[in-house]
RNA sequence: GCGCCUGUAGCUCAGCUGGAUAGAGCAAUUGCCUUCUAAGCAAUGGGCCAGGAGUUCGAAUCUCUUCAGGCGCGCCA
C-alpha cells in the first residue's frame, strides 16, 4: 500500500483530464503533434510546505510545444479541475507550478495501513516475485575477512532485505573461490609452514608470493596435532592436498561463523570447484568458441573481447592448461542465469574490480544471455579513522584489521548501521571514536532511543489503563499539530523509500529513512504530550506513537538491528 | 597514456530521471527537564555546489572542458 503513489496517481489523472477538457474547450491550444501527457507529468512533494503538499510541473513542460505561457496553461487546467473532497485548494505559483493543498485525510489513512500490515508495512509488490540472486562478500577462503568484506556484507545483506520488501524472491549467495591459483598458493604456503614447524625454519624456503599471515602457521600446527609428521613422507602433491583440505574447510567454517555473528546467513554457499568438477567451465569455453569468440595464441585460449567492443582480450585457459578465474566466473554466471534460472543476478564487488564488469557482461552476451540480467554493484573501499587519523593496522595484531577485530570494539548494531549509512558508490569513512560512543552522537542509538521511548510511553499509559485502540475507535482528525502531520507524512513515505532503495540498489536510503523517522518522532515528542486530559487526543497520539514504533521495529528488523524496548 | 569513480558548510555526507530561497549530522554558540526516557528538543551562525563554457523558461543536477583526488589497465583473483 503506497499512499503517496496513490495520491499522486489520482491527482495526476485529475490534471490530465482537466487538461484534455480545457483543450476541448479551447482554453488551451491543442498540440500540433500528439503528446503523451502522462509521461511528462511530474508530481513532487515541494521542499517548502508553502508550496503545497504536491506540485505539478506540466504547464511548464507544455509551454514550448504549445507555444503558450505556462501560467496560461496552468490556469486552463485549474479551471477545468473536477472538485475533489481531498483537495483543499489549488494554486498557481512561480513560473507555472500548480500546487495542490490536500486535506489531512490521506495522512491519517497511514495509521490504518500500518495497523493492517504491522511490521510488514512498507512492503510493496514491485518485484512481482522475480527471482533475484545477490552474491556478496565471497571473501577469499584463504584468510580472514577485511573491512571491505565487512562493508560488502552489510550492504549485500540489507540490499537483499530491501529487495525482499520490494517483492522480489531473493537468494543470498556466497561464492567460495576454492580452486585455482590462490588455492595453489595457499597449499604451497601451508606446506612450507608444515615442514618448517617439524624440521626448523631453514628446512624449506617460504614461497615469495605465499600467504605470510600467522593463520597459516596456526593451521600447520593444528594439522600436526592431528596428523603428526606422517605427511613428510608423502609426495608434495598429497601433502598439499591434505593440508588444503583441512585448512580450507576450517576457514570456510570460520567465515560462516563470523558472518553468522554479523547476522548474515546465506541461502547458498557455492563452490567454484564444483564448476570445474562438473565440466561447466569447459562447457562455457566451448560455447564461447562455438560462437566464434575465442582464439589460440602462444598456447593459451583467449577471449576476443575486442569483438565485443572492449579494449583488451583476456586469457581463458593458460598455457599450462588451467582455466583462469575469469573462465570459471563466466561458467558461474551462466549457472546463475541459465541453469538456476535467476531473472536477475546482482554481484556486490569492491570498486577495484570495476575493470571486470564490462568483460563479464560481454561474455554473457557472447553466450547468448542478456547482459542486463547481470548487475554489478561496485562498492568503494572503507577507511577507518580514529582521533581523526586513518587507521590501517590493528594495534593489537599489527595486521590489517579484520571483521572480527572490528566486532570486538564495535557492536554489531553499530557496524551494520554505519556500513549502510553511505551509498555504495561513495567512499566510506568509518569513525571508530563515534562508533564506540554510546551516546546521542551515535546515530544508531538515536534511532533505537526513539523506539525505546515509544515503548516506554505505551507501557506508562498501559499502567494507567489506557491502551492503544484500533483505528476505527480513534479520531485521527484531532492530529493537527505541525509535528504530528510531519510524522504522519514520514510514515507515508516508507513504501516509496523502499521502491527507490530497491530500484537503485541502495539500502542506505532505508538507514537514512530510519534516522529521519526518529527525528520526526523526537520532534513530535517534545512538542506534543501524549498523556493528557483530552482522551480523544490522547488516543490519537498514542495510536500515532504505536504506529511509529511498529514501523521502526519493522525497519530495524529489516536491517537486522536490535530494537530495544528500554535504554 | 587510456578507462571508471569522486569533488556540495570547518568535518562526514544527502540532494543528481532538471524545478521555487541548496539540506542533515558532527563541531561552535544560546535556550528547554516539579508532568510520558535530556541517549531528546528548539534556535543562531556557517556555502562562488572544485573552476570555466554550453543546453534550458529554469542547472548542484544534463553536455563539453580544465583542475584535484581515488581506483583499474597480469597467462592475479
Amino acid at each position: 500500500m503506497n499512499i503517496i503513489e496513490n495520491v499522486k496517481k489520482s491527482i495526476g489523472d485529475a490534471v490530465i483530464s482537466a487538461l484534455n477538457l480545457s483543450i476541448e474547450k479551447g482554453e488551451v491550444p491543442a498540440p500540433e503533434e500528439k503528446i503523451d501527457f502522462e509521461s511528462i507529468l511530474k508530481l513532487e512533494i515541494p521542499k517548502d510546505k508553502q508550496h503545497g503538499d504536491f506540485a505539478c510541473n506540466i504547464a511548464m513542460m507544455l509551454a514550448k510545444p504549445l507555444k503558450v505561457a505556462p501560467r496560461k496553461i496552468a490556469e486552463g487546467i485549474v479551471s477545468c479541475l473536477e472538485k475533489n473532497a481531498d483537495i483543499e485548494k489549488v494554486e498557481i505559483a512561480g513560473a507555472g507550478f500548480i500546487n495542490f493543498y490536500l486535506t489531512n485525510n490521506y495522512l491519517y489513512s497511514v495509521l490504518s495501513a500500518i495497523e493492517k500490515m504491522g511490521t510488514d508495512y512498507g512492503k510493496i509488490d514491485m518485484g512481482k516475485g522475480k527471482k533475484v540472486m545477490i552474491e556478496f562478500v565471497s571473501a577469499n577462503p584463504t584468510g580472514p575477512m577485511h573491512m571491505g568484506n565487512a562493508r560488502g556484507g552489510a550492504l549485500g545483506d540489507c540490499m537483499a532485505s530491501v529487495m525482499e520488501y520490494a517483492g522480489y524472491e531473493v537468494t543470498r549467495e556466497f561464492y567460495i573461490n576454492d580452486a585455482g591459483n590462490q588455492i595453489e598458493k595457499f597449499g604451497k604456503s601451508l606446506e612450507a609452514r608444515y615442514i618448517q614447524e617439524l624440521k626448523g625454519e631453514d628446512a624449506i624456503e617460504f614461497p615469495e608470493d605465499g600467504y605470510h599471515g600467522e593463520d597459516i602457521r596456526d593451521h600447520a600446527r593444528e594439522f600436526i596435532k592431528l596428523n603428526g609428521d606422517k605427511y613428510l613422507e608423502t609426495s608434495s602433491e598429497d601433502r598439499k592436498k591434505a593440508l588444503v583440505d583441512y585448512a580450507l574447510e576450517k576457514n570456510i567454517k570460520y567465515l560462516e561463523t563470523d558472518l553468522g555473528k554479523y547476522r548474515i546467513f546465506y541461502d547458498v554457499w557455492f563452490r567454484e570447484s564444483e564448476l570445474h568438477k562438473s565440466g561447466a567451465v569447459g562447457e562455457a569455453i566451448k560455447r564461447l568458441t562455438d560462437s566464434g569468440y575465442t582464439y589460440e595464441e602462444e598456447g593459451a585460449i583467449w577471449l576476443n573481447c575486442e569483438k565485443m567492443g572492449l579494449e583488451k582480450n583476456e586469457v581463458l585457459v593458460r598455457q599450462n592448461g588451467i582455466p583462469t578465474y575469469f573462465a570459471a566466473d563466466i561458467a558461474y554466471h551462466i549457472n546463475k542465469l541459465e541453469t538456476r534460472k535467476y531473472d536477475l543476478a546482482i554481484d556486490v564487488w569492491g570498486a577495484d574490480h570495476h575493470g571486470h564488469v564490462a568483460r563479464m557482461k560481454g561474455a554473457m552476451a557472447a553466450v547468448g544471455l542478456n547482459p542486463d540480467s547481470l548487475e554489478v554493484v561496485l562498492m568503494q573501499l572503507v577507511r577507518l579513522t580514529r582521533d581523526g587519523e586513518v587507521v590501517r593496522m590493528s594495534k593489537r595484531t599489527g595486521k590489517a584489521i579484520t571483521l572480527s577485530d572490528l566486532l570486538e570494539d564495535v557492536s554489531i548494531d553499530v557496524a551494520r548501521f554505519f556500513f549502510n549509512m553511505r551509498m555504495a558508490g561513495s567512499h566510506l569513512d568509518f569513525d571508530l571514536d563515534l562508533a564506540v560512543k554510546e551516546s546521542s552522537e551515535n546515530p544508531v542509538y538515536y534511532v533505537q532511543y526513539a523506539h525505546a521511548r515509544i515503548c516506554s510511553i505505551i507501557k506508562a499509559l498501559a499502567n494507567e489503563g489506557v491502551s492503544v485502540l484500533p483505528f476505527e475507535k480513534i479520531n485521527p482528525g484531532v492530529l493537527k499539530e505541525e509535528s504530528e502531520l510531519e510524522l504522519l507524512k514520514k510514515l507515508c513515505e516508507l513504501p516509496e523509500e523502499i521502491r527507490l532503495a530497491a530500484i537503485s540498489r541502495e539500502p542506505a536510503r532505508i538507514t537514512r529513512y530510519s534516522i529521519e523517522l526518529a527525528t520526526a518522532f523526537h520532534s513530535f515528542y517534545n512538542a506534543c504530550r501524549v498523556k493528557c486530559e483530552d482522551e480523544e487526543l490522547m488516543g490519537a497520539r498514542l495510536k500515532l506513537c504505536a504506529s511509529v514504533g511498529t514501523v521502526l521495529r519493522g525497519i530495524l528488523k529489516m536491517l537486522k538491528i536490535d530494537a530495544p524496548e528500554q535504554m
